[in-house]
Order: structure tokens, then C-alpha cells, then sequence
DNA sequence: CACTACACATGCACG
DNA sequence: ATGTGTAGTG
């Protein structure tokens, strides 16, 4: 570093560059994060209130990291800065202001799998046919849309009533969609005056981390905020933008430089992460590329060694190979678990190097893949507490309705459909007319206890009981308890240990309840408050508090922004990277996929390995796969391809006693 | 009407 | 390998 300060003199400009927009284009490595903390603490330091200001970052996690950076440089100073990402800060804005648009405070946010059960549903209403229906691309061309993204091209006529009808129903059930959290801000600061005016005001100074990554709709967001006070910092890589997918576009950089022509641009092209190594071939890598702004990363680290590219048999024999490194190199330089991390593409290639994780002991966290609030006995019981906070939800109240079983079938489900269609209303309230009205023949009933009128003092019951403050966690046991959820699992599952597996993550589930209410961090603590957290909650967000000792394994995608001394990207392949699926979509795919390779390999600090296997299992069969394409924008002398395994005895004794004897021979 | 068993299709990335 | 839809059974 070249002063006192510990920052160099690019990013020293561009900490003290508070005032008008500011272009920030930081290469991997950079030192951006430490520029994006030092420039907040800076503006606060000169007497900027700290609640003026409002970072939106791209993950839970780095929006964390970054308040605490920001908390530790003032101990005690009360009011932060607003630090958030993009949805979070849209689920705020709307719990405070979505009344202006017609829809009540106790919304529901709708995640993507609600989303399909909700299209799923919907088609069922209106009589479409549901196996000649892919959900999931539904549910992308709705996004898409939705976000203004894609327009209509004509022909699929039923396709647009069924998404006329799945936004009605969205607003009946008085809920919201992940789109809706960036687009109904959007909607209410561009026609509600009162708001934009209130939100211009709060916040004055605007940043944006990993602006590269921003969708289109997010970015007319940020105009909206910031076009008042003209202040918007934006940082971001070109050459990282892996999120096209999802409606990410480079492309807002040309946006903002026509946006805010006053702006000043700054590059931080040094890299303090990589060896010289490292660093040389990811710069040939991303060479290739066609659509970039220019820049080339240098470094004044040491040369490091070469990059290793060990070629497996087997996903089995690449596993073993992972570990016998770890092990190794884990002696050999006194590293720690955590000091590695495994990438690869796509998140069913985990579960070979798990296997075998699991097999020899190696403690790992998996990033990516099935959260803990995804699993089904866990969404199961979010849904009782989300039917408890909004009635009108009819996906939870469809999924608990019946969970555990108690008399309200298929039958009875549809009589309260035919009622809600003709009423216009949710199920929910389906049910409370079917049980004013006494007809007992319509639900259900086989005794004189009617099975709807006992769910619904249920739901009404503990309602009640949830409005007690810092009871929350005590009141879910106790739901959880009166429905018998454990009987239920038992009676679901003949495995019994699965059985019980489950219980335990519903354990932890009303430990996250208990967590939360008693985080101190939280002001006034509400179980609506707690479901749009968990709602938001990104795939990592539960378990990084003892990341520490383990090997992170991880999807490329969700190691951005990660940094490790030893890297081991596995699966390098033809069709896994880039991936076959993302070249059948759009030719120009390539480069997104190569700046994925590009974003993996600039993970690395110290040594980085590559791996592929020569036969894959895929949908349960032995495939022949073969070498990324990208291998070959390597230069042959910056690669090591090791040929034969060097006989790894995998057991664990005979493996440390190699290690001990390589330690005491050096 | 509810539950079980079997067949079937399907697997890129994320808030 | 997993989840989902459906047909068939109690």
C-alpha cells in the first residue's frame, strides 16, 4: 500500500469523492470492499448524518459485513448508515408505504416457490391444462414481464390470462412477489408524490456495491432515489457480471454515464489478492471476451506457483483428489478448513466431493443449493405463521390446511375454492362464510364438530397468543405442539430417523424465532417482521456464524465477492462450464459464462487447482464428459496438468502418516 | 374420500 | 436422485 492511510491513491480518490455521481469500476480483488467502508466512514466522519446515507448491496451477507465494518469504526454511534440489498430495502420501503397503492401492511412476500404454487393454482382456476405448462419457465417469462424485461410477443393468449389472473390473485391474497419488491417501490415513487419526496429527503448520499449485477428495474430504482441529490456512487466489474439471467445488465453502466453526464469515473485496477500466477491467467481468460470496458489488473504480489489441472477418472477419484490437497496443503502451510474453498457450476455437482467430505471427516459448509428455510417441514410450519399474520394468504393456508390432517380434504378444499371464486375472495374468508352460514354438508363435518370452524380458531387462537411481545418463540412451540407436528412426521415417514432429523430442523427453527426476538439489533421484534427477514433470507444466511474450520464448498455464483488461499474449481468441463443449457439460450452466453470461469478463478490468493473427470454420472448413468473449451485459453506454460494420481491412499491413517513423513522431509 | 404405490419427467445460477 | 401427478386400493 502506498500511504499511511493503507489505501492507494486511486482509492484514496475515491474515498474522498462524496459529493456528485462517482463511477467506480474495480477490478477483482481491488481492495473495493475495504474503499466502500472507508468512503462511508469518511463522509460520516466529515459530519454527513448517518442516516442519510443508503447502500444497497447485493447480498444479506455483505450488506452485514459491511454495517459491522462500519459499526466497529464507531463504537456506540447510534443511527447507522442504511445498509441493505436491493429487495430488502424494497420490503422496508413497501411495509412502510405500500397502503399508498391498495395493498394492506401484513403482505406476504411470495419466493419462488411460492410463486409457482400460486401459478399452479391459478392455472387450475382457470381450467388450463397443467402438464402441458413448465412451471418454471412460466414463472421466468412472468418475470420477465413483470420487469418490463419482455414484452408479449402474441401468441400465448392463455399464457397472459393465466398472468392477469396470477397478479389478481396476488392481490387478493394481499401478497407480493420477489419482482414486486423492486417494482412496486418503483411505482409508488413515481406516482405518489408525498413518498418520493419523503424518500428523497431521507436519503442523500447513494451507493451501490457490485453495480455490475444490478437489474434494469433496479436501477430505475436508484435513479428514483437519486436524481434528487445527484449523489450516487456505483461500483462494480464488468468483467464479473455473471447475472444476466435474472435481468442483471453491464449495460446500466451506460445508462448511469448518460444519466448523471456530471459523474467522475475512477479504476482501481490493482490487485492485492492473487499471485503473479493467478493473476496472469485470469487476465488471458477474460482476454477473450469482446464487450468490455478495458482494464487490466496488475499486481505487486509475489509470482506464486503455477495453476494445477488434475485430470479424474471419476467424480469419485477428482473427490479424493480434492481431499488428499486439502490434507496436504493443510499441514504443509498450517492452513486451516476455511482457508479452502471448492467451486463449481452448478449445485448438484456438490454431492460427490459431500460424499466424500463426509466420508474422511473434513468439516465443509455448503453454500448454495437448499436453504434451511426452504425444507419442507420447516416452510410448513413458516406457513401456519404466515396464515396467523395474513389470513388472506391462500398458498400457506393451501399448504397447512390439511397439514397435519384434519378432515379438510379435496373436497372441501374445493367447495371453499368454488366459494372464494364466486365471492372473489381468499380462501380464508371462504371459510369463515361457509361457517357462519352453518352448512354443514360443505365442510366437511362427520361429527358436530365442524373441521374448518376448528381451524379457524386455531388460526384465530394463536393470533391472539403471537401479539404478546417476546412470547413468539415460546407461542410457535406451542402451535407446534397442539397440531402434534410430530405425530405427523412419524406418521409420514417410516424412516424414523428422518423422522426425527426433521424435528430437529423444526428445532431450529423456533431457535431462530427465539434468536431473533432477542437480538438486541431489532427494535420492535414482530413475527410479520421475523417471516419477511426469513423471506429475504439468502441460501447462506443461516450457518456463516460457524463457518469458521470448515471448507467452504460453494457454487461460483455464490463464492462472488469470496476470496480463499487455495481454490479448487472442479467440473471443469464441456456443457458444466460453460454450461451446455446457458449456450443453447443465446450465442453471446460464452462470455457471460467465461467471466463465470473468470470470477472463479480470481477467487484464488495463493494456488489454485482445476479438476474434470473423464466420466460423469448424469440422471443416474455414467457419462463420458470432456474438457472445458476454456482450458484451452490457458497458456500451456502457466498450467501444471497432473496425469496420474500419485497413488493416494485414502484411508485416513496411512494419509497422515504421508503427510507427517513429507513435513518432516522438508 | 384418503392414502399408497408407482410411473414419469427432469436437474444452471439467486434475492 | 427427487419431486410430482395419477391410478388404483382400502
Amino acid at each position: 500500500m502506498e500511504n499511511p492511510s493503507g489505501l492507494n491513491d486511486r482509492q484514496m480518490e475515491a474515498v474522498h469523492a462524496v459529493e456528485g455521481p462517482l463511477l467506480i469500476l474495480a477490478g477483482a480483488g481491488s481492495g473495493k470492499t475495504t474503499v466502500i467502508t472507508r468512503r462511508i466512514s469518511h463522509m460520516i466522519s466529515s459530519g454527513i448524518p448517518a442516516p442519510s446515507i443508503l447502500a444497497v448491496t447485493f447480498t444479506n451477507k455483505a450488506a452485514r459485513e459491511m454495517l459491522q465494518r462500519v459499526k466497529t469504526m464507531f463504537p456506540g454511534k447510534v443511527p447507522m448508515p442504511h445498509i441493505s440489498t436491493f429487495h430488502s430495502f424494497g420490503a422496508q420501503m413497501l411495509r412502510e408505504s405500500i397502503e399508498s397503492i391498495g395493498f394492506r401492511k401484513n403482505f406476504t412476500i411470495y419466493d419462488s416457490q411460492d410463486q409457482i404454487s400460486l401459478i399452479k393454482e391459478t392455472a387450475r382456476e382457470i381450467g388450463l391444462k397443467l402438464e402441458a405448462l413448465d412451471l418454471d419457465g412460466t414463472a421466468q417469462l412472468f418475470s420477465a414481464v413483470e420487469t418490463g424485461r419482455t414484452p408479449w410477443t402474441g401468441q400465448e393468449k392463455h399464457i397472459r390470462e393465466l398472468f392477469d389472473e396470477y397478479r389478481k390473485n396476488l392481490q387478493i391474497y394481499n401478497a407480493v412477489d420477489f419482482d414486486d419488491l423492486i417494482m412496486l417501490p418503483i411505482r409508488i415513487l413515481s406516482e405518489v408524490e408525498e413518498v418520493r419526496e419523503l424518500y428523497r429527503s431521507r436519503f442523500h448520499y447513494l451507493m451501490v456495491d457490485e453495480f455490475q449485477d444490478t437489474s434494469e428495474a433496479q436501477y430505475r430504482l436508484l435513479k428514483l432515489l437519486g436524481e434528487g441529490c445527484g449523489n450516487v456512487c456505483v461500483v462494480g466489474d464488468d468483467d464479473q457480471s455473471i447475472y444476466s439471467w435474472r435481468g442483471a445488465n453491464y449495460e446500466n453502466i451506460l445508462r448511469f454515464e448518460k444519466d448523471f453526464p456530471a459523474f467522475k469515473e475512477i479504476k482501481l485496477e490493482q490487485n492485492y489478492r492473487s499471485t503473479k500466477q493467478i493473476l496472469r491467467v485470469a487476465n488471458r481468460i477474460i482476454a477473450n471476451n469482446s464487450n468490455r470496458k478495458g482494464k487490466e489488473l496488475w499486481t505487486g504480489a509475489q509470482e506464486g506457483e503455477p495453476i494445477e489441472l488434475y485430470m479424474a477418472e471419476s467424480e469419485r477419484k477428482e473427490a479424493e483428489f480434492i481431499v488428499s490437497k486439502i490434507r496436504v496443503l493443510k499441514i504443509r502451510h498450517s492452513l486451516q478448513f476455511h482457508d479452502f474453498g471448492v467451486l463449481l457450476r452448478a449445485n448438484h455437482l456438490t454431492r460427490a466431493i459431500e460424499e466424500e467430505f463426509l466420508k474422511e471427516n473434513i468439516p465443509y459448509q455448503v453454500s448454495g443449493g437448499m436453504s434451511f428455510f426452504e425444507r419442507k417441514e420447516v416452510r410448513d410450519i413458516l406457513s401456519y405463521l404466515r396464515v396467523i399474520v395474513n389470513p388472506d394468504d391462500d398458498v400457506s393456508l393451501l399448504r397447512i390446511a390439511n397439514t397435519p390432517r384434519r378432515g379438510i380434504g379435496k373436497k372441501v378444499i374445493e367447495n371453499l375454492v368454488a366459494l372464494s371464486a364466486q365471492k372473489e375472495c381468499s380462501l380464508y374468508s371462504a371459510m369463515t362464510v361457509l361457517r357462519d352460514s352453518g352448512q354443514k354438508e360443505l365442510d366437511g363435518s362427520h361429527s358436530s364438530q365442524s373441521p374448518v370452524a376448528e381451524f379457524l380458531s386455531l388460526m384465530d387462537d394463536y393470533r391472539e397468543k403471537l401479539q404478546t411481545p417476546g412470547k413468539a418463540a415460546e407461542t410457535v412451540k406451542a402451535l407446534v405442539d397442539e397440531i402434534d407436528y410430530w405425530g405427523h412426521l412419524v406418521q409420514e415417514h417410516k424412516d424414523q430417523d428422518l423422522a426425527r432429523i426433521k424435528l430437529s430442523n423444526v428445532e431450529s427453527l423456533m431457535g431462530s424465532v427465539e434468536d431473533y426476538e432477542k437480538n438486541p439489533d431489532v427494535v420492535h421484534p414482530s413475527i410479520q417482521d421475523y417471516l419477511t427477514r426469513v423471506s429475504l433470507a439468502s441460501r447462506d444466511d443461516i450457518g456463516d456464524k460457524d463457518a469458521q474450520g470448515r471448507v467452504n464448498l460453494s457454487t461460483i455464483h455464490a463464492a462472488k465477492g469470496l476470496e480463499f488461499p487455495v481454490v479448487f474449481i472442479a467440473g471443469v468441463e464441456k456443457d458444466i462450464i460453460p454450461h451446455g443449457k446457458a449456450l443453447e439460450e443465446r450465442d453471446t452466453n460464452v462470455e457471460e459464462e467465461r467471466r463465470l470461469f473468470y470470477v472463479a478463478v480470481t477467487r484464488a490468493k495463493q494456488k489454485l487447482f482445476l479438476s474434470t473427470c473423464a466420466t460423469r454420472r448424469f440422471r443416474g448413468k455414467p457419462v463420458t464428459a470432456y474438457p472445458s473449451p476454456f482450458l484451452e485459453e490457458i497458456p500451456k506454460e502457466s498450467l501444471v496438468v497432473i496425469e496420474e494420481e500419485e497413488e493416494a491412499d485414502t484411508s485416513q491413517s496411512a494419509d497422515f502418516l504421508t503427510e507427517m513423513r513429507k513435513r518432516f522431509l522438508e
